[in-house]
DNA sequence: CGTTTCATTGAGTTGAGTCAACATGGGTGG
DNA sequence: CCACCCATGTTGACTCAACTCAATGAAACG
């Protein structure tokens, strides 16, 4: 742990999180010193990519939560995931090319961008770090692949008491979470474009998880008022956010 | 595309769709060329990962199609995604150590068995290889999410149209599909799960479709009947599967 | 303070689900 | 070779979870 502190601080909730799969030497921690460029701020709803725009930046956000959506044909959006601290940004849009979807930031956030030229060296001078930015992508697909489930077979409740857990446990990986509750500063609005329901029906939701003293969402904070409860009612899966250690020694 | 040539021909799938990413030299052919195990028959219903799995095996499709699925409380199931030859079955679950769903075969399939070993193996010897399954995996997850946009906020007429279309795109990059259609070996309770809809509604949908004169999906076989008029209404994107030609010189 | 954005609640509508019956057709054992 | 079976596909009748429309608070903001 004395290692990480050797890291610019503004990018230790990255090597936090991809501690969870390997330890680092001091060669590797040097490599990934390469991409502590500069942090940058943006104002919340800034647009970072835009879908379509080609070689468009990567970043690793350090400060804040990002959204990333799709804008269908009627103007309504899906949004695919919100990034928090210690995520990358357009990882993905970056391996191929061109953005295919857009990333906003969602309130004030700090991040550092990352090149290709960065990533393709890192790949080069090591397999193993090639390795852990293979793990995070997938990880992130895992959690694309979760609330895929979520939209296709569980009703309403089951998939808002899900995803209040699903960044429970995404948040404590990078000690911004307990088992009480955590901050989140979306809007109902914006739940409602990420779990495919209308804002108006995640409200009634809310309500009821409230008066069934299972949870609270209020004022930008989640509180976990029972929270076996509400692992029961979502079946909520912990394993695959669960990691025993690091797979690379 | 000579060099292709030069490979066992069950694995040039794979290899045919990376090259839509990266041209190979002469060594990296000879490194891919690990991959070579001997292939593997199974037959249709064959459980070749199960969830909670540690340790599992990851596979390249060589002929058939799979499933990737995971299981709910009830006993229902979500269809992620199905694979088609030149995909990876199960890379995910090897990096993330456990597998997080259930792979079986839909129909009868050749597949060659690759070890964490081999991955690893290839990222030490090549970078570039490394981008490529990067890129690979990227891949799946915009097919994820893609998937995802239909289930949050498209119909169940778009998001059966998008699908048809989603595979269209996919089958035709190995040469398994035109304009006109192709043959799709699932049942209309595979589309049912994949698409977090009913079997029957799905069966409405398709006469829908029919009668509209956009695409007829029948013994095995989907026929596209008005290919520009199912893009319009399905709100088809074919950007995210548009390759211009390899990334890597 | 007007204005805007977010949250809340009621009333009526609808897309998709459930239940249930029946058709088709390949596969299998007698 | 036939009779039956079981999986898949089809269709109608009814139900319900979630949506839309609409109106009203409440808090945040320049």
């Amino acid at each position: 742990m004395s290692k990480l502190q050797a890291l610019n601080g503004l990018q230790t909730p990255f090597v936090y999180k991809l501690s969870a799969f390997m330890s680092f030497s001091n060669d590797e921690m040097a490599i990934l010193d390469r991409f502590d460029h500069p942090q940058r701020s943006f104002a919340a709803g800034t647009e970072l990519v835009h879908e379509g725009q080609s070689n468009p930046a990567a970043y690793i956000l350090v400060d804040g939560w990002a959204i990333s959506y799709k804008v269908l044909r009627g103007g309504g959006r899906q949004i695919v995931d919100f990034q928090i601290p210690g995520d990358f940004l357009g990882l993905r849009s970056v391996l191929l090319r061109t953005a295919d979807h857009n990333i906003e930031s969602a309130t004030a956030i700090t991040a550092v961008e990352v090149g290709v030229p960065d990533v393709m060296a890192t790949f080069r001078e090591s397999p193993r770090l090639a390795c852990a930015v293979l793990w995070a992508l997938s990880s992130d697909e895992a959690i694309v692949v979760e609330r895929l489930v979520s939209l296709g077979r569980r009703d309403a409740l089951e998939r808002v008491a899900h995803f209040f857990l699903e960044f429970g446990a995404r948040l404590k990986l990078v000690g911004l979470a307990t088992r009480e509750g955590y901050a989140c500063p979306l809007s109902q609005y914006h739940l409602a474009d990420a779990l495919g329901l209308s804002a108006v029906h995640i409200n009634r939701v809310l309500r009821q998880l409230r008066e069934e003293g299972m949870m609270t969402f209020r004022g930008g904070k989640v509180t976990f008022d029972d929270f076996d409860g509400l692992v029961k009612l979502a079946d909520f899966d912990t394993a695959y956010m669960d990691f025993e250690g690091p797979l690379l020694k």
